[in-house]
RNA sequence: AACUCCGUGGUGUAACGGUAGCACAACAGGUUUUGGUCCUGUUUGUCAAGGUUCGAAUCCUUGCGGAGUUGCCA
């Protein structure tokens, strides 16, 4: 209720603006958008933009959104794509309803329109091959040259095209373009090819045909016959309006869509053209589509980003047709966002000394009350078993110290996160001199972690894993999988700007005990390091889990300087 | 000058002829049983030049810069 205001407020991108002028100059009575994707690939984080600016429209206007699949070039797509599609965006939040469409649907139409433009005069049969087509078309500076064909009789297309749907013909022996104008300054209107022969089997109409409609010739009078008020597209599209236009100028379509185009979503240290995002899964430089490290939606879901997070990105970096570069930064600050407020916390030792509390009780055990989440005080209260044999983090103990640094040190006192103030007395080393031991004591009137009565203060606060107690695990720390700010820029292969260190692998994480019950896909919060979430590989006897991303950490970055 | 589109702090995005604001980043401080969170403050901007106007980021002109376009991909 009480973001209502706001929602009120809210500035409106330039498309949404177009949106309340049509609505209010009665152009349009509702609002209707449609996500089209092309099954021939995993979504990713671009799409998520995409999927938000036309589902949010139409959950903001009372409007529905389209999921269509574009499927019109049988020889990329597949059905495995649309089942992750699908998925994607249902996890994205956002629900199509009964409005699924696949362009293949609406093939018998497609054709019906070619052949009326055909009667038209508008579309003629031409048997110039690829490379004939593409001399002739010209280029940027020179007009192109007619077809030899250009001028076939309406009977002669008629039959031409006919005997291509009977497959009379092999694939690229004959093509139907429209009749445009082959001098246009726009390439896209130079006669543009509509229908192609191709005898491959398509995911979903099978054997049924063997033309098949270009996008150009499919994605308008689809977004007609379902009567799409606002086709929204990236800017790459810009150029093909013109002729989005004049099809839907020359063909009776049922209704009269308008395309708008906006800035696509770059990410710095990211890929995301799906030729690339499909060459590091092809050669193995990442696990899989759904790799954590990928910028796919599958790929960012299993790393832990929360769907929310997405969102409230998506909605940060606005629409525009300025081509921009957003900071991945501002993605990972919506995910700790979210994720600060949800997050249950616990301790994990990923890099782990042992500790011996020399003056504890040899036998005793005493359960710690910590809570589960200070930004969320419902979420209560868990136990830590404290004991005399602890680890803490490797990082978190120093030798020589200097001044600034908090935590334990030799004859320096540091709290233990809800258990006690300890003192570390001894460091013992192996031959290779480096740390194995720290011994230490503790003292009883700081049981909680609590100040003494005598007043003293502490700097710093570290988290620990009883060593007795702890559960074993895997932790993969991600890193960006580009080490390049812009991986495609500059001479070489972007992947030639591949991070080395993505992935750090830890064999052996010590966790608090209480890790053991959350569940697969469950991100968590590991106090002091970062946010983690349980990883499908994680079996009955082996929990994996893959951080999501790092906390902020001021200390770190004092450090570089 | 083939055509089209785009130029607001480091990054992204508002301001629709009337105080250039917000987020992220950076920096400084405060709080803190996470060097987290939270709070406060600071630095940095209208591509340029003309014009219209009482007044221009906004309208006009010119220039400059960037991007896209010559698939039987989408």
């Amino acid at each position: 209720m009480s973001d209502e205001p706001a929602v009120e407020n809210a500035r409106k991108d330039f498309i949404r603006e177009i949106i309340d002028e049509d609505l209010a100059s009665g152009k349009h009575e509702g609002t209707v958008t449609r996500f089209p994707p092309e099954p021939n690939g995993y979504l990713h984080i671009g799409h998520a933009k995409s999927i938000c600016l036309n589902f949010g429209i139409a959950q903001e206007y009372g409007g529905r959104c389209h999921l269509r699949f574009d499927d019109t070039n049988p020889t990329k797509e597949d059905t495995e794509y649309v089942d992750s599609i699908k998925e994607d965006v249902r996890w994205l939040g956002f629900d199509w309803g009964d409005n699924l469409y696949f362009a293949s649907d609406y093939f018998e139409q497609i054709y019906e329109w070619a052949v009326h433009l055909i009667k038209e005069g508008k579309a003629y049969v031409d048997d110039q091959n690829a490379e004939q087509i593409r001399e002739a078309r010209g280029n940027l500076q020179e007009p192109g040259t007619d077809s030899p064909f250009r001028d076939r009789s309406v009977e002669e297309n008629l039959d031409l095209f006919q005997r291509m749907k009977d497959g009379e013909f092999g694939d690229g022996e004959k093509v139907l373009r429209a009749r445009i104008d082959m001098a246009h300054a726009n390439m896209n209107l130079r006669d543009p090819v509509l229908y192609r022969i191709a005898h491959a089997h398509h995911h979903r109409t099978g054997d049924a045909w063997c033309i098949y409609p270009m996008y150009d010739f499919a994605h308008g009078q689809s977004d007609a016959l379902e009567h799409i008020t606002h086709s929204l597209c990236t800017l790459e599209f810009e150029h093909h309006r013109p002729l989005y236009d004049w099809f839907l100028d020359n063909l009776p379509v049922p209704s009269r869509p308008r395309q708008i185009e906006f800035s696509r979503l770059n990410l710095n240290y990211t890929v995301m053209s799906k030729r690339k995002l499909l060459q590091l899964v092809q050669e193995n430089h990442v696990s899989g589509w759904d790799d954590p490290r990928m910028p796919t939606i599958s790929g960012i879901r299993r790393r832990g980003y929360p769907a929310e997070a997405i969102r409230d990105f998506c909605k940060t970096v606005g629409i525009t047709k300025f081509k921009g570069t957003n900071d991945i930064g501002l993605l990972e600050n919506a995910v700790r966002q979210v994720l600060n407020k949800t997050a249950n916390r616990y301790m994990a030792v990923l890099d782990p000394i042992k500790v011996t509390v020399t003056n504890y009780p040899e036998d005793q055990v005493e359960e710690m009350e910590a809570m589960i989440n200070p930004e969320d005080p419902d979420a209560g209260m868990r136990k830590v078993p404290f004991c005399r044999d602890l680890y803490i983090e490797r990082e978190d103990f120093m030798e020589d110290a200097p001044k600034k640094f908090f935590r334990l040190s030799v004859d320096k006192e540091v709290r233990f996160r809800c258990a006690y103030w300890l003192k570390c007395n001894e460091v013992i080393k192996d031959e290779s001199g480096e740390v194995v031991e720290l011994l230490c004591t503790y003292d009883p009137e700081t049981r909680g972690g609590e100040n003494p009565p005598d007043g003293r203060k502490v700097k710093g606060t570290i988290h620990w894993v009883s060593a007795r107690h702890a559960v074993d695990a895997e932790v993969r720390v991600y890193d960006r999988l580009f080490s390049d700010e812009d991986p495609e820029g500059g001479e070489g292969s972007f992947l030639d700007n591949m991070n080395p260190d993505s992935l750090h692998l830890v064999e052996n994480a010590k966790l608090e005990p209480c890790l053991a019950d959350v569940g697969v896909g469950e991100c968590v919060q590991f106090e002091r390091l970062g946010y983690f979430a349980v990883d499908p590989d994680t079996t009955a006897d082996r929990k994996v889990f893959n951080r999501t991303v790092p906390l902020r950490d001021s200390w770190a970055k004092k450090q570089k300087k």
